[in-house]
RNA sequence: GCCGAUGUAGUUCAAUGGUAGAACAGGGGACUCAUAAGCCUCAAACAAUGGUUCGAUUCCAUUCAUCGGCACCA
């Protein structure tokens, strides 16, 4: 039966290029909505930028520029994936939108108005140094690392506070009733042991005299609203809240109906998509999310992608060295989706070689080209559902599972067995012997090609229609699919 | 330090209380429709110790190693 299903990603902060992390995100929801979409449900794909914050702040001002026209910069470059990833989202929100910012200050308002938002002293650790705020993590044996000859002070302002502490229970009941609220089940353990243990408020707001770049707190101009409140809000903004209720209660149902959306994110996420954005849904009076998919990292050589350690991987690089669907195959199938991944070039060019110029785009070929030497027409074929055949149910159930590896394994091992049946039937020599014989072997063929190119639409949309047209025009490639890479 | 996880062939993963599966990489072979691709085949692994058991890679404990989280970092 269809139904509504809407899908976000985090939306990544726009101080850096996009990441090689970022684009496995977007990418994994990109195959779920496309899914989804192929099965008859609506979809709604929600992806953005994240645009306001101090480190945006002081970046622009670093670079001489404007702030508007910096994160314009930025947004432009996030914006500029959906053609080179071949994404299919529907919404692109940006946090410096004035409609999300009228969004977030209503947003606060309810909060406000539940009670759960009050001022408080909060101490800032300052490093006299480099003349900036530090976080704990920041520190070693309390001090700057950078300076760690100099004291570090303490220094007192007051902010916004939301009262996180209120929802403990709540928050656990949640959990407890919904053990698929977090995906995987460790981050939902995680995530529930922060809970018991016990929760602080957090603070929601910055000076505006230190930090102006930022939505201003309703009523109080002196602050600027802490980026974490401001753009959690958009989830909930991208679809019509609070303007057009009748839109977002079709996105994101009553709580009975098991929440809302499915949030894709990090595991350096988990505590604000599971944890304080759930509780700020609470306080606004509003269903939690559906369901939270937490993806690990990508690192390379075993380390975290740095610039200075210079073992950064550029996605646009990436797709302009192997293309789109390479990429998007290589992020599906190669990358663990719930653990961290190590990922080098040559272990993309292995993968790439092995899968995609030998696996696939070989078999594309060979199929082809028996085709059209030997059959008269095009073996017809139709765009059916992937849940056809003794394997899509599997491929479903891997995909709904966020199993996005498992599920294009399966593809592949039909890849595998296509290949060893030409190898066993020999139609290039049957059509030799017996002509009659060998057409049916090769239309046999062309028909499991169809069926995987149908397999194929959700991750790599683009060959899946380059091999349905080779089939509906009876034609071998003039060019390889995937040309091998030395 | 606390909490959590992981440790299986060169590499990346899988399964299982009773002869450890696969993929990639590597060796060998027969073929030719195909992108010097594909197919067949060979070699190759349960971190260590102890315990429970008729029997453990699988359960338990300890050790070692690796990784992540530990609050305002978006």
């Amino acid at each position: 039966m269809p139904s509504k299903i809407y899908l976000t990603t985090t939306l990544p902060y726009v101080n850096a290029d996009p990441h090689l992390g970022f684009a496995l995100e977007v990418v994994e929801a990109d195959i779920l909505a496309r899914y989804y979409h192929l099965l008859g449900h609506e979809v709604f794909f929600n992806t953005g930028t994240d645009e306001h914050g101090a480190k945006i702040y002081q970046a622009a001002i670093a670079a001489g520029k404007k702030l508007q026209a910096y994160v314009d910069e930025y947004a432009s470059r996030f914006q500029k994936l959906k053609t080179v990833l071949d994404l299919s989202y529907d919404h692109f929100s940006r946090t410096t939108d004035q409609k999300h910012i009228a969004t977030a200050q209503e947003f606060w308002r309810r909060c406000q108005t539940a009670g759960d938002i009050y001022k408080k002293n909060y101490r800032v650790k300052y490093c006299v140094g480099c003349e900036l705020e530090k976080t704990e993590s920041e520190l070693t044996n309390g001090r700057c690392s950078l300076h760690p000859n100099k004291e570090v002070e303490i220094r007192k302002e007051e902010n916004y506070f939301f009262r996180f502490s209120k929802y403990q229970s709540q928050l656990l009941k949640l959990y407890e009733e919904r053990p698929d609220f977090v995906i995987p089940a460790s981050r939902l353990h995680e995530i529930k042991t922060f809970v018991t243990v016990g929760l602080q408020d957090f603070s929601i707001s910055r000076l505006t005299a230190k930090m102006p770049w930022g939505i201003s707190i309703p009523d109080d101009p002196t602050h600027t609203m802490y980026v974490w409140f401001d753009a959690l809000v958009n989830y909930i903004s991208a679809i019509g809240w609070p303007n057009d209720l009748k839109n977002f209660e079709e996105w994101w149902p009553p709580a009975r109906h098991l929440g809302g959306g499915i949030q894709f994110a990090g595991k350096d996420n988990l505590r604000q998509q599971t944890a304080m954005w759930p509780a700020m849904l609470m306080s606004a009076n509003l269903p939690p999310p559906k369901q939270i998919m937490i993806h690990g990292f990508i690192t390379s050589d075993g380390q975290k992608m740095s610039k200075s350690l210079g073992n950064v991987i550029d996605p646009i690089k990436l797709v302009e060295e192997y293309g789109t669907d390479a990429v998007r195959y290589f992020l599906a199938r190669h990358v663990q989706p719930f653990e961290d991944t190590d990922v080098t070039l040559e272990k993309f060019k292995e993968a790439y070689n092995a899968n995609l110029a030998n696996g696939l785009g070989n078999l594309v070929s060979r199929v082809m080209k028996l085709a059209s030497d030997y059959l008269f027409a095009p073996v017809a074929m139709s765009r059916t559902v992937l849940a056809t055949g003794k394997d899509g149910p599997l491929v479903s159930s891997h995909l709904e599972r966020y199993e996005f590896n498992q599920a294009i394994d399966v593809i592949w091992q039909k890849i595998g067995e296509l290949d060893a049946i030409i190898q066993r039937d020999e139609p290039y020599k049957t059509v030799k012997t017996d002509l009659a014989k060998g057409r049916e072997q090769i239309v046999a063929l062309v028909h499991n090609l169809a069926e995987i190119a149908n397999w194929l639409i959700p991750f790599m949309p683009a060959t899946s229609v380059t091999i349905t047209d080779l089939i509906r025009q009876n034609r071998a490639p003039t060019q390889p699919l995937f040309p091998r890479k030395i």
